[in-house]
DNA sequence: GCGGGCCGACTTGTATACAAACGCTGCCGT
DNA sequence: ACGGCAGCGTTTGTATACAAGTCGGCCCGC
């Protein structure tokens, strides 16, 4: 694989899983040492990091992994909500039938998938990216498909930083089902709908995790219990911190 | 201004005005020869010409002018419907009354635009541009926005694509009053359908100048008059023709 | 005669060297 | 003491040199 495709894609990982958090310093001789590169294959990754608003240019010239506030997080689901809804349109009039059919039938099984084991939801959230592909290949729409795989980095992004507790993914499998049923049906305006649905229940879990740093009520880890949030995670309570670079990954030096 | 930028600008100024027609081959050695840059700066405005979807690989790895074949318009309006009906929803729901209300005036006077002086619609399509612009400011979406400006290569690339009839252009201009009028009064799913409105009519009227080259009927140059079509442009029936790459433009050898 | 493989030229991909621009720090003047 | 300016250092922007891969054509063998 080429050189410039492989510093992307490590890059991009790496931002999206917040091992590079906002603020973090893209610099290109550093990268590029890291990454064991040249910095004309670096350029050409954080150009099209840069592209796709993963890296922003911070106060000099000097590229920074882009913020992630709240705002942003509205912003980006109205983005969000204009092309899923479209996809999921599209999906409808030309979807396959029994692909959607069997989607819903895993998305009413996937209680299953939340058990305490897999505790990173890996299955869970592999089941979803299905769902996502499925809906993109019947929408057949090129441009849209195009917009969507960026958005898409951006909401993974989201992802990590919200704490997706076992009560709202049952729910979000739910809709997601909705969703995959309203298609199989070719139902298009359900179809929009119910994604709309999903999106707008989706950022305001998002945004309950972000606003309420204390410990706002709705559910606990698994029954009713009013039990503690954000476990896990490295905590990110002003979102935007400066940000350690971290250390070289497992190359040679 | 960076060589990169002001060639990646030129370009892509190139590309919409069918200057570098759709297969036209994008040569690093060429085009830099010919923008009197180094590979270097040439190669990050083909990338981003890439990102955007202006440019795509070719045969080889060779990077070519993208197609715009009928189905490829299709679908960039798929597109175009999700982000633009989004764009005025939003705008409905934080845009200023006097701006768009002004806007929609100036709409409504739009024929004295369209008189035989300007055949280029200059002063037509700047208004059009002006109220892209107002909506994309009262939205206030950024993910939004950098879609939205995307779009626009492509949307300008197909505008020049099209013949445009005075015909037309009266109805689109009392299509765009509608929009404004419906952003202005707040009224957010009144502005999302006149805007699909708009859309729907616009890509019809395309689709009509390609898929009927002979002259189907529909409306004459300024009367009812059945007139023939397809007057000034270079014409371009199978819409993807090899291209030639054109000479060098006013650089110093 | 036809197919396969080799060779050559041209393309892109990568590395490095050079230049310019910006920020920062330290000093000096007021 | 504070503000401004100048010099320096570090960064990005650009150019060029080199390497690698691929496409086309030609020749040889079957």
């Amino acid at each position: 694989m080429r050189a410039s495709e492989r510093v992307y894609h490590a890059l991009r990982e790496e931002i999206v899983t917040w091992h590079l958090p906002p603020g973090a310093e893209l610099s290109e001789v550093e990268q590029a040492a890291r990454w064991g590169v040249s910095r004309t294959p670096l350029r050409e990754a954080l150009g099209r990091l840069s592209a796709e608003g993963l890296a922003v240019v911070g106060k000099g010239r000097t590229l920074v992994v882009s913020a992630l506030s709240a705002e942003d997080v509205r912003h980006l689901f109205e983005l969000r909500e204009a092309l899923e809804t479209q996809a999921a349109r599209l999906a409808a009039r030309r979807g396959d039938v029994a692909t959607f059919r069997a989607l819903a039938a895993r998305f009413a099984a996937a209680p299953d998938l939340l058990g305490p084991a897999d505790p990173e939801r890996l299955a869970y959230y592999a089941l979803v990216a299905e769902l996502d592909a499925a809906v993109d290949d019947a929408a057949a729409s090129p441009y849209l498909r195009r917009s969507l795989t960026a958005l898409r980095a951006h909401v993974a992004r989201v992802r990590r930083l919200a704490q997706d507790n076992p009560d709202r993914l049952r729910r979000a499998a739910d809709e997601h089902r909705l969703i995959a049923e309203a298609v199989a049906d070719h139902d298009e305006v359900l179809a929009a709908q119910a994604t709309a649905v999903h999106l707008r229940a989706s950022l305001a879990h998002v945004l309950s995790t972000l606003d309420g740093p204390p410990g706002t009520p709705s559910a606990g880890p698994s029954a009713t219990t009013p039990g503690t949030r954000r476990a896990t995670r490295p905590a990110a309570p002003p979102v935007t911190q400066p940000a350690t670079p971290l250390d070289t990954p497992g190359d040679r030096p």
